[in-house]
DNA sequence: GATCGTACATAACACTTGTTATGTACGATC
DNA sequence: GATCGTACATAACAAGTGTTATGTACGATC
């Protein structure tokens, strides 16, 4: 008899197909027999751990913001105005993996917003995006970093605008918005923010890469 | 005989009738049945006008994008940081028809991002966008209104990425994000990006409302 | 080694979908 | 006023959907 960690084990392989058939496919294209060709199974292997297909959704996406959360969760970041920086390029689509996943988080949104029951998890997890950076923009701001002209949680609001906004141009655009440009956007975009003087250079350092 | 003018006209009904069923119910929502009775007609009504599905949604997504370019265009401003603003606040959710037109692009998004022709078109659609606001980005760094420490491109990149990005936001937490937090989120974003000091004052006055 | 529960595959179900065909009211044309 | 094309409604169709039922291989248990 497989250990109970197989069986939560299994239930995250199905998510992961979730992940890549939402990404490739959108929310309408998101039928229980494409998650099982996805994994090379039938039907009813998605049907015997799951017991609808709500449920799966729902599991497929909680699982995602936990990944997610995990993983920003595991770097030590230094405080203050480089930390916020790391979070917002974690969010970033810089790599294929990232562009996968913000993939199925965009055709996501589509279905959130017609279902309140996703919808409600949705808003959620906004809430606490934002509750996780707001942290680092106090830290920021008390720093002299970032510009105290705006308040905290206004500060908070328009950095996750700006990435999750660049997210979408991006995914539609990825030959204009190579990597690179990414980082270089997100650098002009704290610029601005980064107290009296607008154009005293940088106050983070490009990425290595 | 009908004159040729009604018979746009019913298919300019029938692109509406796809809006209001896309921001209710998603694109997984949209079919035609739905579309038939958003309208109180039979799906027949839907299939005399158009051919299939496909010419459906491409009629109805292009003819939203019209209604947009158009309003904006009618309005004369007053070149610069204040018709850069105008622009943007054209676009973010303050009524109850301009929540409906988001939510149905944030709908469309997931389902473009999958189909190729679809995908393409909203591209060239965010282009478009672009190029508009491109101007009156170079008139306000002209005008010293805007830092000119970031090019042109990509300030108007990075406006647009935020001002859909607050759009996303606001659609999921609308009693977060009233009217006038909108209004002055973006009011703090340009703050941010006025010349040389962050800190001097709104550029742009409050809108009446 | 018989029993049994787990882990699937296979198949069938009722339902919805886009599409197509058919029917029909009705104003314009001759 | 017969004819005809337009503007729909109604209905039928095959294909695809989520869900449920059934079959079955197989390792663990006694």
């Amino acid at each position: 008899m497989p250990a109970r960690g197989d069986h939560d084990a299994r239930r995250e392989d199905v998510s992961e197909a979730v992940w890549r058939v939402l990404a490739a496919h959108g929310f309408s294209g998101l039928t229980l027999r494409a998650v099982a060709t996805e994994m090379g199974a039938s039907t009813g292997l998605v049907t015997h751990y799951f017991p609808n297909k709500k449920a799966l959704v729902r599991y497929a996406v909680r699982l995602a913001d936990e990944r997610t959360q995990a993983r920003a969760r595991r770097r030590p970041e230094r405080p203050g105005l480089v930390a916020l920086r790391a979070a917002l390029l974690d969010v970033l689509p810089l790599g294929p993996d990232a562009v996968t996943m913000n993939r199925m988080w965009v055709g996501f949104w589509g279905a959130a917003l017609a279902d309140p029951a996703l919808h409600e998890g949705e808003a959620a997890r906004y809430a606490n995006w934002r509750a996780r950076l707001l942290p680092h923009v106090v830290e920021a701001q008390r720093r002299g970093e970032l510009d105290s002209a705006a308040g905290s949680e206004d500060l908070v609001a328009i950095a996750a605008s700006f990435t999750h906004g660049l997210v979408v141009q991006v995914l539609f655009d990825p030959e204009n918005f190579p990597p690179e440009r990414q980082i270089s956007l997100l650098d002009s975009f704290l610029d601005g923010f980064s107290g009296g003087a607008g154009s005293h250079g940088r106050v983070a350092p490009r990425a290595p890469r």
